[in-house]
DNA sequence: AATCTTAGTTACATAAAGTAAGTGATAAAG
DNA sequence: CTTTATCACTTACTTTATGTAACTAAGATT
C-alpha cells in the first residue's frame, strides 16, 4: 500500500499557512507596515508571546522584514518581503471561496 | 485607534484552513473517497484521534461527507462535497506560490 | 471460544498557546 | 533625582491541543 506524497514545496506552504496565526497576521500586514502592538491589537486572542514567536519565524522565512528605528522610544515596523505579497492572489481565492461558501449564522437579535 | 475588521466570512475560511492537519485532510481527499486508514496513513504524524475530530468538524462543516457501506467489516469511505471540491483553485494558489518561492534545503549527501 | 478486521474511543503524557507580570532603554513629569 | 510612561518584547505559570498506545464494538473466520 502506497503512501500519497506530497510536493515538498507545496507541504512546505501548508505548514506555513496551517500554523495557528501565520496566515492572519500575513494577511494583516498586506494592509502595509505595522508596528508590534498595532498588530497584536488588529488581531484579537492574538497574545504577545505568540506574535513574537510567529514574528521571527516569519522572518527566518524571508516572508516578513523587520524594521528598526533608532526613535525614542525605538520603533520597529514590520513589512512583508516580495515573498510575503506574492501570497495576495491566495488571499483572493480564499476571499472567493469563503464568498461561495460559507454560511454566516443568523444575527442573534437582542 | 481602530481596530481593523475582517470580513466574518473571509476569517471563517481561513480559520478552517488555518487548524491544524485540516488543509491536509482536504487536501488529501481531492484525489477521491478514501477510508480513514487510508488517509490516516496518508499523513505522517496525524493521530488517529485527531482524524476523527478533524473528519466530524469538517462534516459538520459540510466540507466532506461520510459514507456508511455495511459490509463485512464495514466500510466507511470519506470524500469531497462541492464545498470541499471548490478549494481546488486555492490548492492551485498554494501550489504556484510554492514553487516560485518555496526554497529547498540541500538534500544531504550521505 | 479465540482471532481478525475496520473505525473509531479512552486514558495518559507532552507540546503549544494563553495570561499576566516583569525587563531594559529612554524620556518626560513632579 | 525619583516616579511614571512608552515600546517591544520575556518569563513564569496555567490551560488547551495534540500525540501515543491501549482498548472497544460488531460481525466474520478458524
Amino acid at each position: 500500500m502506497e503512501q500519497s506524497q506530497l510536493c515538498p514545496r507545496f507541504e512546505k506552504a501548508l505548514e506555513i499557512l496551517s500554523k495557528r496565526w501565520t496566515a492572519k497576521i500575513v494577511y494583516q500586514l498586506q494592509s502595509g507596515p505595522q508596528r508590534f502592538v498595532w498588530i497584536e491589537n488588529s488581531l484579537p486572542n492574538l497574545s504577545g508571546k505568540v506574535l513574537s514567536e510567529r514574528l521571527k519565524e516569519l522572518e527566518a522565512e524571508g516572508i516578513i522584514q523587520r524594521d528598526v528605528y533608532p526613535e525614542t522610544p525605538v520603533r520597529i515596523e514590520y513589512q512583508l518581503t516580495d515573498k510575503g505579497k506574492a501570497f495576495a492572489p491566495l488571499f483572493k481565492e480564499i476571499s472567493s471561496w469563503a464568498e461561495q461558501w460559507v454560511e454566516l449564522p443568523p444575527t442573534p437579535e437582542e
